[in-house]
RNA sequence: CGGGGUGUAGCGUAGCCCGGUUAUCGCGCCUGCUUUGGGAGCAGGAGGUCGCAGGUUCGAAUCCUGCCACCCCGACCA
């Protein structure tokens, strides 16, 4: 099973006779991007239409749950002038190395080569350009103009965008060069509220991975190392892969008064002083798309929780004669209409260039919940075969029954889909008092470890260089226990979560 | 950016070491007939700048040089 995670990374070798519908599978959702010849833009996906509509559903809900929150979507420039984005010195720091840098406006005809274009070098910008690879700078320069009073906060904004981080190493899904994301930007008039607000929108985050993919998380804080660049305190959501590596899955951002001080955003509070407006960020991008297929996958293909599926149900005919297919097709319209009166997405498949097997097969790669077939057998007894995705079963359903079942039955899918990672998960977490064990638990069994640590970054750096594993979060919500660090044996006030991680 | 590897049809590949007719095979694709309750069978057919550029040679997928892209490991990161 784990192997799915294997071969979105190895996408294309060594691929046996089996697992070459591997290469069928994903390309039904991504592919890495075909660019020009000779192009130094690496690591870039074309989101196909049945993989977006996936991602749009992603979309629409949690954009429910945004203004559930009270948020307000907003759009802000891609591009960022370099002085804008200096302005905040951390945050700058942590992304200047993975920058994507605009420094001309205007092509004209290469006079060395014909048919070619080349570069203006008249057209120079006289401030380079940042595309940006997350928006903090731009907006915050904005919100200068939008703050003067406490009446004018909170400002509870997010935005749908691409941002461009130019990472060295790419991975489809997980970091690709230019990625499609949300990222929430808000600004308040006091820390306490502005610490709510991230700790919030972390939770919204877990309950829609946990609710709506059916892919539990661990809610926690980063160490200081890990953290947002720019960030006081970021709060984040972790999710375990089937093959033992941890994932995070969402993050939020406590950014105390940085970029209040960095943008002179000042406003007036209610004692009539002038004060720093208190601020947070929070994200999640494409890379929950890879979280979803490294969570739920199997060797067959994807395996959609039915809340993200694009189609719930597909309906698909057996026959032989144009009279049969006539015959079920009266059949399966008014189940199909008895379905989506029921506010289920249907599909009947009755192309008659695929045999009743290719069907089967392309709709369990795609990861479809339930699969109707209706044949002569069923027509004579008055019944449908109802399959399962998740767990690949089947039954005999009387067609009368067949609406009613699968309503309870797609809830059933999405918790039973839920309960397996969770179970997953559980089973793959270890708690851990010495060093040795921790190795060989990430060596061989893999998955999160829960081990006690001394606080000091010196700790973190050394298990990390030892082991290539990292303080994924600190657990929130949990109860800790003293103990003694895993590694250097000084007091240590509660366990955290280590893991090697994407 | 450092170390290693790979590049041949839409996908996966053989051939390369040891240069020599028309570049191999499978999947997929097209046509026809038979089929249709788990990825159909048979017959016929289409599809190639052998990553790019240069060099050696009578002759290069094969040898040499340079470049590019991708993959794996590292550093970096959502």
């Amino acid at each position: 099973m784990h192997n799915i995670c294997a071969k979105l990374h190895n996408m294309s070798k060594n691929l046996t006779p089996r697992s070459e519908d591997y290469s069928k599978w994903y390309n039904e959702l991504v592919v890495r991007a075909d660019m020009a010849e000779n192009s130094a833009v690496r690591g870039c996906m074309v989101i196909k239409p049945y993989g977006f509509a996936i991602w749009e559903k992603m979309q629409a809900e949690l954009d429910r749950m945004f203004k559930e929150t009270g948020h307000q979507n907003a759009y802000f420039p891609l591009f960022i002038p370099k002085s804008l984005f200096e302005a905040e010195e951390k945050n700058a720091e942590g992304f200047a190395k993975e920058c994507a840098v605009v420094t001309h406006y205007r092509l004209e005809n290469d006079p060395d080569h014909e048919g070619k274009l080349r570069v203006d070098p008249e057209a120079k910008l006289e401030e380079e350009l940042v595309v940006r690879p997350t928006s903090e700078a731009i907006i915050w320069n904005t919100y200068r103009n939008w703050i003067q009073s406490y009446r004018d906060l909170p400002i509870l904004v997010n935005q749908w965008a691409n941002v461009v981080r130019w990472e060295m190493r790419t991975r489809l899904f997980l970091r690709t060069a230019e990625f499609l994301w949300q990222e929430g930007h808000t600004a308040h008039a006091t820390e306490k509220e502005a610490m709510d607000e991230a700790e919030l929108m972390n939770n919204v985050y877990a309950k829609f991975a946990e609710g709506f993919m059916a892919m539990p998380v661990i809610k926690g804080l980063k160490t200081p190392s890990e953290r947002f660049a720019g960030a006081e305190e970021t709060f984040c959501i972790e999710a375990l892969m089937q093959d033992g590596k941890a994932l995070q899955a969402g993050t939020s951002h406590f950014l105390g008064q940085n970029f209040a001080k960095a943008f002179d955003v000042k406003f007036t509070n209610r004692d009539g002083k002038q004060d720093y407006v208190w601020a947070t960020s929070w994200g999640v991008s494409t890379r929950l798309m890879g979280a979803l297929i490294m969570t739920h996958g199997d060797d067959r293909g994807l395996v959609l929780p039915p809340n993200l599926a694009p189609i719930q149900v597909v309906i698909v005919p057996i026959y032989r004669s144009e009279e049969q297919l006539k015959a079920i097709s009266e059949v399966v319209d008014g189940l199909q209409s008895e379905l989506r009166a029921s506010g289920l997405t249907v599909k009947y498949d009755d192309r008659d260039t695929h045999r009743p097997g290719a069907k089967f097969a392309q709709y369990e790669l795609q990861g479809i919940p339930i699969r109707l077939a209706i044949g002569p057998k069923d027509m004579e007894n008055g019944t449908v075969e109802l399959a399962r995705r998740d767990n690949l079963t089947k039954e005999i359903v009387p067609l009368n029954e067949v609406s009613a079942r699968i309503e309870g039955l797609l809830t059933e899918i999405q918790e039973t889909m839920f309960q397996s990672a969770l179970d997953f998960r559980e089973e793959h977490t270890t708690e851990v008092d010495d060093f040795q064990t921790f190795k060989n638990v990430l060596e061989n069994k893999t998955g999160f470890i829960s081990a006690h640590w001394d606080g000091t970054s010196e700790t973190e750096d050394k298990i990390k260089e030892l082991t290539k594993a990292t303080i994924r979060c600190i657990p929130l919500y949990e109860v800790g226990q003293p103990g003694k660090c895993v590694y250097s044996g000084k007091p240590s006030e509660r366990r955290v979560l280590f893991a090697r991680a994407y």
